[in-house]
DNA sequence: TTGTGACTTCTAGTCCGTT
DNA sequence: AAACGGACTAGAAGTCACA
């Protein structure tokens, strides 16, 4: 059948960009919490459309939103960006 | 029962802060390395003052930056930001 | 409730140095 | 090799109107 190339045996090590594993971290962690993006926002002390947009990886957010983030969601800072 | 005095100064601290974690495993994996300060930037794509504020933790740095020096040092990026 | 483009303000990030 | 400073430019922060 062979329906695509498959990422043969050993290949585990390209990691999705920063934005990319933020991203889904976020969108993840705030399904889990029921949290709208405005909710979150407020509790991070960011603007509602400033987290969609990271969301969205149209931004490039800063180690300190970053923190606030990781805060609001009451998790540790490294686990925004571990691969899900 | 008098508790502990302990130093209640700053610290919220459950955690160190996001620019201390990165700051100390910066230089960790630096000096584990053998990099200047120099090089790391060179590598990364970044200038040389601009590393050393970050592992002086006086300034900000974006996400987008610490993947280069995620990539520069040959690590995951979420390991930048786990306490050592 | 969320996505997006555009805009201004302010700082991240560079580049030239000296200590 | 690293800390530190000043002056500059690129780009993140923050907000808005609207889809």
């Amino acid at each position: 059948m062979k329906p695509e190339s498959q990422p043969t045996t050993t290949t585990p090590n390209v990691e999705p960009s920063a934005r990319e594993l933020l991203a889904r971290n976020l969108v993840r962690l705030r399904a889990e919490r029921r949290f709208s993006q405005e909710e979150l926002a407020y509790e991070a002390g960011l603007h509602r459309t400033f987290v969609a947009h990271v969301e969205r990886r149209m931004r490039n957010i800063s180690l300190d939103n970053i923190e606030k983030l990781a805060l609001a969601l009451d998790v540790p800072i490294a686990s925004l960006l571990e691969p899900s």
